[in-house]
DNA sequence: CTGTTAGCGCCTTCAG
DNA sequence: CTGAAGGCGCTAACAG
């Protein structure tokens, strides 16, 4: 069965026997018309099945209500979250959405933002976790003709848009409230490739020192921190690195590997929080979802979204660019409890 | 600062001192240009840091390269994990994905594939759980100009195509490896409003009789199915019915309900699977995350996915509408194992 | 090989 | 209040 053609605004004209002019103010409603030549128009436009043409009426307005998305994958519900909260947003504002993936691949990410300016998007909201070879004349670039908001990116890029969490904030946060429960001796799990392990390891350091302890060997790395393998690749790593520890508490980068962390502890036969307490980083619904559930610190990702998604249309109609910084809070949930007593001595 | 003003065709053909015929065939390679003429062309283009305005091209070609998908929301992983597999076959076809969440809302679901239509989508992916109160007109209506595909809908309209997994099959399965472990008594824990749901119920009811046994207090609803509350929901409502029933296993139609089984067990300090069972399905990271892992029935959500797209293109591109029905596969974990010995008697 | 030209579907002055 | 006409950026004949 072969598609029936689209009706057109001349096929209403002719129907409705009228200029396509009229057929435009009736479907814009920009303009006055006479009520009957109006409804005349409508009926036409019912019986024809008539939608207007988007990409004809912006290619001749210049205007565009299509928004790109670039994320690394969904695999995380972070990103996912943070989809919703940008949908949900665009959706009052008429705007529509353009998703990309780039799988965690700078190259794919420039190819996933060309794609998306020839598509003529009015502006772009990247998820880029690794900002460290981010090819900066390449945005500088692009941010001249297409307003750009980068979320949780550390790298700062002049007249492009932020939203982001302080994430530094956030992890002393979870650290003094892991050391407000007793625990000294903290370990440091992070995964590969992203400012913000970077980010949330600088602050850990600074803090250990300051309480005269030193944290080379606290810090362990588990690779790729956003894929499907997180969660088991964490339970691997600890499995070997919890026995050898000393740590009475871990603080993981985010939730994946909270969760993997919690199940190597339970491989270990280790009671949490009794035993060791565990504090993730992201608060995706996973963290709810786990028994016991994981303490974490919100990132409140919708939120994330929603601003991001507000600041674009700002840009957009030409207000300022702007830098949000969103607090982290603590979510208190069962992984974290006193540290135990020393045994020793 | 004020966005600079994008190149076209024309500024670069004036650039490179030729006519906009020859920089459209260079860009699109699609007609011989001499060498010479080309790198003119080509540094013109560099220089202006041309992009090809897609829609103006689309508009005079009658094609349109973006495929628009509609999905309930991202909260249950299944559909991030669906829209993974339609991005990733779509990328390779140089399509682009316009989404859209319709937050299980009929009325909200119609209106998301209005815009899309108006947007000169070329065809349109939709999963939609409840097609009880579906408009069928407005379907037949659609699909008589924009290709169609559904996936796991259980709604039969003529010339959409369709690819699902045969629920009722994978229903069947999961009840046979519970009794193979010697299950006789399975509590079966489904949600609201979805027409899988009530496909499993029915396959459950007609096994159980087949057994001998009266099906209807083996069964709770839930409410919800596929909301951030959900697994806390199924861990209410099976605190309360846990207790009260004499089943050995509990069967739930997805790994949200599975998981929320799971911490009730948990609460009730039940050992799974030494005192219950228990299954899910679908196979959603989560199934994998937490503790015990949870047996499911893989619906390959990946696959729906791709497939899915790749029945869309073929339609789009005058093949036929096909309906694909994939195989869910058992993957047995380990909330699953042998029924407990009856102790009474 | 290259230039000219006529639209694609729509909006928007500019005249009635 | 309404119609005619030009043009958005690009492609596809059709002539050279």
């Amino acid at each position: 069965m072969e598609q029936k053609r689209k009706a057109t605004i001349v096929d209403v004209a002719k129907l409705a026997g009228v200029s396509v002019a009229t057929v435009s103010r009736v479907v814009n409603a920009n303009y006055p018309v006479k009520e009957e030549t109006r409804t005349r128009v409508q009926d036409a436009i019912r019986e024809l099945d008539y939608v207007p043409n988007v990409q004809a009426r912006e290619l001749n307005t210049r205007r565009s209500s299509t928004i790109g998305v670039v994320v690394p994958g969904l695999y995380n519900m972070f990103f996912a979250q943070v989809i919703d909260g940008i949908e949900d947003y665009l959706r009052q504002d008429a705007y529509s959405l353009l998703l990309n993936c780039a799988k965690n691949d700078p190259k794919q990410e420039m190819k996933c933002i060309t794609a998306l300016v020839s598509r003529n998007v009015s502006g772009i909201i990247v998820i880029s976790p690794n900002t460290a070879h981010i090819k900066e004349s390449f945005y500088t670039q692009l941010v001249r003709r297409t307003p750009l908001v980068f979320i949780n990116a550390y790298h700062y890029i002049p007249d492009v848009s932020y939203v982001g969490n302080d994430e530094a904030l956030g992890t002393q946060e979870a650290l003094r409230h892991l050391m407000q429960l007793g625990h000294q001796r903290i370990l440091f799990v992070r995964g590969a490739n992203s400012d913000s392990y970077q980010i949330k390891e600088d602050t850990f350091r600074v803090v250990m020192r300051g309480r005269g302890i030193q944290p080379d060997k606290y810090i362990v790395n588990i690779g790729e921190g956003n894929s499907a393998e997180t969660v088991d690749d964490t339970q691997q790593t600890l499995l070997g690195a919890l026995p050898q520890t000393d740590a009475t508490a871990v603080f993981c980068c985010n939730d994946l590997m909270g969760v993997g962390a919690l199940n190597a502890c339970k491989a270990l036969n280790l009671r949490v929080p009794d035993d060791i307490s565990i504090m993730g980083f992201d608060n995706i619904a996973l963290a709810r979802y786990v028994s016991p559930k994981l303490t974490t610190m919100d990132q409140n990702m919708f939120r994330l979204g929603s601003n991001a998604a507000q600041l674009l249309i700002e840009r957009i109609e030409n207000g300022p660019c702007k830098r949000i910084t969103l607090d982290n809070v603590l979510v208190k949930r069962e992984t974290t409890g006193r540290a135990p007593m020393r045994m020793e001595g």
